[in-house]
DNA sequence: GCTTAATCGAGACGGTACGTCGTGTCTTTGC
DNA sequence: GCAAAGACACGACGTACCGTCTCGATTAAGC
């Protein structure tokens, strides 16, 4: 990560730029250096592929962008797991992150590195506040939980079943506060 | 779909054979044609990359084994359920069907039909077996309930978060049939 | 050499073409390539470095020039060497000829194959003319006498000690014709 | 030429080392720096290429060894001569001042100083040392008499038509002083 | 003797070329 | 008469050097 923070910059903007022009599968490691102005060997020095100048990008974006998750509080636990899953919505369906992470997870089996820096720095924030709010609420397991709250919406997401309409996340989130206020 | 039967085995075979030893972002139409003995033409004439011909390989192998998907009905609803999310995770988890399934899913944004394939052909049957034996328990919305089921399944297994264990399996399903009771 | 011959003659001007503007050191296969609108591979399929473009080209063009050279027999030893010599300089001091047959003698050390070759079709023909009129001439050993011509042409050309002026041919072919005539 | 001495000297070994090991084809400017534990700048400061620091290190060793060529004089002009052969033959034949050689001859037509200077300092002590001895046996023009010597030297040596054999060297010798002595 | 400036090593940097591999199309060849 | 084999233009791969540059650390000289 020794490159220069300028050089950094603009391998960023490049590779932000292609990916809205070509596609995750059209990235490429010769294009990124040629749309950034730079030699191939100072993009192979800090980063192993395409896609892990993406995620670098991608990262660096969101936390130069977002303070915190905070963990939202009105009292009902409802209106508050809304919210949260809204967040996690706008995450996944941001194009270039959407595209990103269905690429991230597909070489999971084989990079095994590359699948924690994802969860760590992208997904975790969201899945620790949704736990927050369900521990505050008195809920034993809030890990399972959280797992119930997400699992749909990633399966929404992932296999494209239907759109996040409001309608839908209303009733979701009413499912899981019922199966879990017995 | 043209091929003669035996040049379509032959790279059926051909294809799972590579899929074993490098993967699947290790396929190439180059590599098919040359382990099937085939020329690239003949392998350009029926699919359209290494991933098409993949999916075809496993769509054939899955119709032909399995007669179809039973819906079980012991009289226990948590019972079945496990029986029919164990399928699942057995698809899943089998290693040249999760690769493939992950890089179809990477895919999905580019290329609008692959998805339905894949759907319609390999997780299909799992979850109409599922959501027959909701409606049988009267449960009002199946689609729903197969959604809370399935997602947190589909959750752990895209991103690794755990282990498929029997115990999580039977929390998980009781958590479900808890949502659902009420 | 199962390039079509389009193609091969399309390459042998390109080299040509690139040898006058940049020079042997600047002939690179990517460069060859490009301006003979071929694949690299193609280059890379018949020739190993743009050494042996440039050798092929020559000799292509050499073999379609000249039919075959000619022993001259004016009766005059003297007279007939002169012409043989002045075939040669011809042969040495043409640039795209001259720079060639320095790089390749530069590499003759480590490509054992590519001496033969130079020599076998490039300076043979010259040499054997020369060899033949010593023979004709009654010279007993025609080899060392060739040598014996060739050798100072040769330390000319390859050190630039001086230009092979009418008056220095002359000079040198008499005291040959000396050093044989006893 | 303001480098220090212990840095001429680690650079002049690291480029002998590395042209035995890698041929001179194979010399880099990077290679020569690591090797000899100095910047890049040092190496590029002094040298414009990796030939001339070949070059020099060559020189400075043969400065070094050899006080000076000494003219032999045992009265027979034929015995002399071959001692003289004998040393240049030595010369030509040094494996690294043979590649050597031969590269720096390769770009004469591009780099007007380097002939001069690879003339000057490695072939002239020779061919000075030769003409004296012809001058001193009294023949006319000791010019084209060391040319009419050395040429075929040379010949045999580039193209590497038979090896310097002592019957090769003494008959050439012989045929040389034949021409002269009419 | 202490600083101030030059010089050195190390190596990042924008480039060009390397030699290889795969793409998708087109041509030849042998069964 | 079709399919294997593979030539072909193309583009990306990941590496090696190029020649220039910017760094500190180390000297060596000037004060």
């Amino acid at each position: 990560m020794s490159v220069r923070v300028s050089t950094r910059d603009r391998v960023h903007r490049a590779v932000l730029e292609l990916v809205a022009e070509v596609g995750v599968p059209g990235l490429t490691m010769e294009g990124v250096a040629a749309r950034a102005g730079a030699g191939k060997q100072t993009i192979y020095r800090t980063w192993d592929s395409p896609l892990h100048v993406l995620l670098d990008a991608l990262l660096t974006a969101s936390q130069d962008a977002d303070g915190r998750v905070e963990v939202p509080d009105t009292g009902d636990l409802a209106t508050d797991l809304r919210v949260l899953v809204d967040g996690m919505v706008a995450e996944l369906t941001d194009p270039p992150s959407d595209a990103m992470m269905r690429h991230v997870v597909a070489l999971l089996p084989d990079r095994p590195g590359l699948g924690e820096e994802l969860q760590e720095r992208l997904l975790r924030p969201q899945v620790a506040a949704i736990e927050a709010r369900f521990e505050r609420a008195g809920v034993a397991e809030s890990g399972p939980a959280a797992e119930l709250l997400l699992g749909p919406v990633f399966h929404r997401w992932l296999l494209r079943t239907g759109p996040f309409s409001e309608q839908w996340i209303a009733t979701h989130v009413r499912l899981v506060v019922q199966a879990l206020s017995t």
